[in-house]
DNA sequence: TCTTTTTTGTAGCGAAACTACAAAATTTCT
DNA sequence: AGAAATTTTGTAGTTTCGCTACAAAAAAGA
């Protein structure tokens, strides 16, 4: 934000402070690295003159200029990612920049407060489900896995079939996460919704208004990955395993906060 | 992302600098914006060890250090706002930044023509399994799956008596794909071993210099990222299923490759 | 237990950021 | 145009900061 500050003011300042101006502009990744003394010889000014830029252009010194220099550097970096250069034609270099630019994106539009809202049904749920077909079906079974650590029970089902015999019995104790790229398979939709009117609570790990979206108490918005490339790996479910990840770091210490409070409650009262 | 090495590093450390880290790592905004002095301070030490624990984490001294955490920080606040819980932001962040970052460790240190010549032993084996234990055998599975589309029988087994059973009767135009993070466990090791004096061609995916590494015709490594924090999710997984991926499309491209010479040898001789 | 190695802190140096003040340069007003 | 006022820029000096050299303390090994 401080580039394009230094760019909008650029007018009211003075001259000996315009050379400043053009100086960082042109070169800020350098500036961040050098000293007040460096950038005065290089922009052919005082010492002081750059420090007054620093002023007018809003920092509190020097110090806080190149910071925050430094921080747009950083929001700068990751958009374009060496999108062309040597080997970008490269099998492992397109891979890489897609499947790491799709991280970036859902880092940028991950919904925190649904993720917390998750947290806290599966914090308060006896049981959990994971329900995902086809590939879905993999990360379901890996998230069940690893939900187990924390000591509730916790299984997957990929057979839509047997997602709907479960919903007919299900308990109002019991959390379904739904994990669907699209979200808009029959049988997991029909299952779910079963599940529901049986008092479960229901996490969807979807596309955004997708009809698992809709039918979700939290839902966790993971963006499918179109890919029209002749061989198309399923980043998509790279991006479900890290959600699964969070939320399974989120429940624990949801849980974990739960249960020192109650201690507190009983063991700690303070008078 | 300098937050995610100063994490992975921390069991390095010395007392002391595990004092900075954690002081560093608890308010990284706020260091960015202190002295030397004020962390010495706060952490309790003196100053040198902070400016030998900038070194130790691989800064060229503590300005670098404030810079690239401004940096990360500057990754780190996208759009959205944390203005929820205390512990959400600070989780997802945190999970980012390790994830991001060890994907682009395993870019710079991936080995691709041992992708290579993993892609050229598939292209020529008539079938494929899969092998992999714990969670590594929902990796194992998940590939198979995909792995299918080639045209190429493909089956995973996560259990290490089943793997040591077909590695008996394993034909030689067999590929095994073995996965594993540590690249130690023992029924694993034996089943390889055995297959391998079957003919089977054997490609590894698990960390450099295990003993499943010696065993592999073609070893793709992946480092086991350590992770002692209370909560952590496995992000070794998800480099397994990337390098999967990728495995995946380059060996779709050589078995293309391969039909369409063949073709060309009948078809499109020139001269 | 004594030696060797590692870890941590003390003291001090040089450079860096910043300030006070004065000299130019520019503008304003007669 | 020329003096006063104002703004802009630079010189010199102060303080703080980052860093290094070296020594003390702690830990590990013999």
């Amino acid at each position: 934000m401080i580039i394009a500050t230094i760019e909008q003011s650029i007018e009211e300042l003075s001259k000996s402070e315009r050379r400043v101006a053009d100086y960082v502009l042109t070169r800020p990744n350098i500036v961040a690295r050098s000293s007040i003394n460096d950038i005065a010889e290089g922009a052919e000014v005082s010492e002081p003159t750059v420090i007054r830029f620093c002023r007018t252009v809003g920092c509190k010194g020097f110090q806080d200029l190149k910071q925050q220099i430094s921080r747009d550097m950083g929001r700068m970096t990751p958009v374009s990612y060496h999108a062309d250069g040597p080997g970008a034609f490269e099998l492992a270099t397109r891979h890489f920049d897609r499947t790491l630019s799709a991280f970036f994106t859902l880092q940028s539009e991950l919904d925190k407060s649904a993720l917390d809202a998750a947290a806290h049904i599966l914090s308060e749920a006896k049981q959990y489900f994971y329900w995902g077909s086809g590939r879905s079906g993999y990360v379901a079974h890996d998230a069940a896995h690893a939900m187990a650590a924390l000591g509730r029970p916790s299984s997957a089902i990929s057979d839509g079939d047997q997602q709907q015999d479960i919903a007919q019995h299900i308990s109002p104790d019991t959390a379904i996460i739904a994990i669907s790229e699209e979200g808009a398979r029959k049988d997991l939709l029909a299952a779910c919704g079963r599940a529901k009117t049986q008092g479960a609570k229901l996490i969807a790990i979807t596309q955004r208004e997708s009809a698992l979206a809709a039918l979700g108490d939290a839902v966790i918005e993971v963006m499918p990955i179109k890919d029209r490339s002749v061989f198309s790996p399923s980043t998509t479910r790279l991006l479900q395993h890290f959600v699964l990840d969070l939320l399974q770091a989120r429940t624990a210490m949801e849980i974990d906060l739960a249960s020192s409070q109650s201690v507190s409650r009983y063991g700690k009262s303070r008078g």
